[in-house]
DNA sequence: TATTGCCTACGAATAAAATCGTAAAAATGA
DNA sequence: TCATTTTTACGATTTTATTCGTAGGCAATA
């Protein structure tokens, strides 16, 4: 057990690491084309802010041509869960149960959804 | 429609909301107090945050005293919501299901848990 | 070959958040 | 009353995150 820092990306990082699920892998400019049709940061702010998550280990790269291809080097899941579980200790007291119910409440799952969900807790029940 | 602005808490001001939110209402000492517990940041430094939350509107305060006591000026729940929906939308590209899916998935809820949930489940299927 | 464009690297500026130090006023109590 | 403690106010510093500017390299192409 080598002693994993579990680094939590930051807000910006996060949006860098979305396209970067969503696509697999990409380069600073395909990443910074998507960003930009909701923000408007330089080219050279995407850049660095790629370049700091490698020294983090937050992606991968490429660097056998000019042109650098990133991948994640963190998994959507793990992260997600990672986000959530803070969000249930600081906001939910630690209720999992809490936030589910907050979550269904305020949204609209539809039929098939919310089937889905009751699947999945008749498998929690048996245990 | 008075155009109220969302302001977003930081993470040390979620810390000084949970405080107040459990407590109903508190000094600066109180909160202080219950922070140092866990983190070693001097007095000055929960005070001044409070000032700043209080410029920002997420607490109220009572100064006809000398001690002044503060309380918060967001709900829980409307704060919850705020948080699980940003949630929802950076990492779950939208979708509560998903979510739900992923907290249950990773938690170990009991059958009294179990039941509320597909007692609120059935309710949604009705609409 | 020169020019242009796109790439990385990287220091530095800016912004936002958190922390602290100090002063002054009020409260406490010997 | 006078020293001590507790409190607020608030500027300043520190830390972290985001943004940008500029330099240098490489490749396409006029």
């Amino acid at each position: 057990m080598t002693s994993i820092k579990k680094i939590k990306p930051t807000e910006s990082e996060l949006e860098i690491l979305r396209v970067l699920w969503d696509k697999g892998s990409a380069t600073v400019r395909d990443v910074h084309e998507v960003l930009s049709l909701h923000k408007d940061s330089g080219y050279t702010t995407t850049l660095k802010l790629m370049q700091i998550m490698f020294e983090k280990g937050l992606v991968k790269r490429n660097d056998s041509s000019k042109t650098h291809i990133y991948t994640a080097n963190v998994s959507k899941e793990s992260t997600q869960n990672q986000f959530v579980n803070k969000m249930i200790d600081t906001l939910f007291s630690g209720s999992s149960t809490q936030l589910v119910m907050q979550a269904l409440g305020n949204s609209k799952p539809n039929k098939e959804e919310i089937e889905e969900i009751q699947q999945l807790l008749n498998q929690l029940k048996k245990r």
